[in-house]
DNA sequence: CGGCTGCTTGATCGCTCTCAAATGGGGTGG
DNA sequence: CCACCCCATTTGAGAGCGATCAAGCAGCCG
C-alpha cells in the first residue's frame, strides 16, 4: 500500500458509505482497505467475472458498462471520485453485471467481500448509508428509464450532457469542459442511441453555437440553452 | 386489526425482508404492523407524496406506476404477496416517486418510517435483508433499461407477459392465464409503448394461436412460442 | 338497454436506425 | 521532425418501426 494510514482514513472520512464512523471506526476500516491502480483502458473488474471486491474510487474516472449477448453496449454511469462502484458484494449478487473500466488514470481502494461482511456486521451505520446509496441510484436509474421511453433523442443528450456537468467538469475560457475523454460513441451508448445520431446532434448544436467540440472532448459554451433543451422550453436566452 | 397476532406472524415468517429473525422478533414486529385494505383502483400512496410507510402485500394485486410532468405513465411494477412496496423510507427518501394503486382488491401491512427505523436499529437482519431486495430491483430494471434500448417492441411484449406469467398466473383450460385484470394500455405502459402497438401485436399473435385475449384478461396458448420471441429464436415448435 | 370503457384497425408521418463512404486530427514510429 | 496510419467523426441516402391521428366496434355494468 502506497498510502500512509492516516491519509486513507482521512480520504474515508468524505465517502458517503462510511458517514457516521468514528475516526477510531473509520481507521480499522481503512486497515482492512486494498488499493489498485489502472492504466486507461484497463478494468477493474469485467462483467460476468466473480464479484469479489467492492470499490471507492481515489482519483480518475471509471466507466460502468454492459454489454448484451448480441454485443450491444451500454453505459450504466461514470463513478468518480469518494464513488463507490462494483457494489455487487454488497447485496449478494455472485457476479458482477457490468465491467468497471478505467477512463483515465484511476486508483481505487477495494475491501474483499469477506472484509465487507465483517465490517457491516461491526459497524451497523455502513448498512444504513449503504441502503441509502442503493435507494439513491435506483431512483436515477427509473428516472433515466422513465425519459428513455417518453424522450426524443435530442432530449436524452442534452439531459446526459448536464448530468456529466455536474459530475464531472471544469470552467474554461469557452464554457464548461466535460474533464474526461468522452466520444460520441460513449454519448450515444449513455443515452440510449447510435453514434451517428449523437453526432448529428452535436453538429447542429454546434451550429447553434451552444457546444464546441472535438475528439473524444465537449466543451458547452451556452449551458442555459442545453438546460432548455432538456427541458423543452422554447429558447428564450441568449 | 382484524388479523390475529399469531396469523400475522405466521405470514412475515415468509417475507423476505424478515428472514433470519427469530419467532419472538417477528411477533415484535408483527405487533408493530398495521392493516389497510383497497379495493380496485383505490390507492394506498400517491406519487410526490410524503413517503411514511413501508407497505407488504397480503393478498390482491398492486400496481406501481410513474407519471411524468408531461402525462406519460409508466408501471414500474406488480406487487404480489409477501412483496414488499413503497420502500422508500427503507433508504431515507422523503416522498414517494410513484404511485401505488390496487389492481384487484388488496391488503398490505405497514409500519410507519420511525417504526422501521426501531426495528432496523434492533434487527440487524432487517437492513441486510432489505440491502439484498434493493440489489435484485437494481439488477431487474438495469435489465429492463438494456432491453428497452437494444430490442424491438414485439420482443418486449413477449418479455413482459413471460415475467408476468412467472409472478402471477393460473393454469385454466385453454393455457396459462394472467390472474389479474391487465390491460393493452397496462401493457403498453409495462414495455414503454403504445396501447396501439400492443394491440397490434396481441391481434398478431393471436391469429397464430399463441395467445386468446379479452377486454383485460390475457390467457397464453402456447407459451413456448412466446419463449422462442423472447429469445429471438426462429420458431422450432408446434 | 344505454353509455362507458377498453379494444381494433386503417392511414400517414417522421424520427431514428442502418448501411456506406469520406474526412481529418493526433499520436507513433522512423 | 515528418509522414503515415488509425480511430473518431462527419455526412449522405434510404428504409422501417412505431407513434400519432382518427374512427368504429364490442363487452360489461348499471
Amino acid at each position: 500500500m502506497a498510502l500512509l494510514r492516516d491519509e486513507v482514513t482521512e480520504i474515508l472520512s468524505t465517502v458517503r458509505l462510511f458517514r457516521d464512523l468514528t475516526r477510531q471506526q473509520l481507521t480499522d476500516v481503512a486497515a482492512a482497505a486494498g488499493l489498485v491502480k489502472k492504466e486507461p483502458g484497463r478494468a477493474f473488474f469485467i462483467q460476468g467475472a466473480e464479484a469479489r471486491r467492492l470499490y471507492v474510487v481515489l482519483k480518475g474516472r471509471v466507466k460502468i458498462g454492459r454489454i448484451t449477448p448480441e454485443g450491444h453496449q451500454i453505459v450504466v454511469r461514470y463513478a468518480g471520485a469518494g464513488d463507490l462502484f462494483g457494489c455487487v458484494p454488497l447485496y449478494g449478487g455472485t457476479e458482477y453485471p457490468a465491467t468497471g473500466e478505467a477512463v483515465t488514470a484511476s486508483e481505487a481502494l477495494y475491501w474483499n467481500r469477506m472484509t465487507m461482511d465483517r465490517l457491516m456486521g461491526c459497524y451497523p451505520p455502513i448498512a444504513l448509508n449503504a441502503l441509502e446509496l442503493l435507494g439513491q441510484e435506483l431512483s436515477d436509474i427509473r428516472s433515466r428509464y422513465q425519459e428513455l421511453v417518453t424522450e426524443k433523442v435530442e432530449r436524452r443528450v442534452a439531459r446526459a450532457l448536464l448530468r456529466l456537468i455536474n459530475q464531472s467538469s471544469r470552467k474554461v475560457d469557452a464554457g464548461i469542459l466535460i474533464d474526461f475523454p468522452l466520444s460520441r460513441q460513449d454519448l450515444a451508448e449513455i443515452t440510449g442511441t447510435t453514434l451517428h445520431t449523437v453526432s448529428r446532434i452535436l453538429s447542429a448544436w454546434e451550429q447553434r453555437g451552444i457546444v464546441t467540440s472535438g475528439r473524444r472532448k465537449i466543451v458547452i459554451t451556452r449551458p442555459r440553452a442545453l438546460v432548455s433543451i432538456a427541458e423543452d422550453l422554447s429558447e428564450e436566452d441568449l
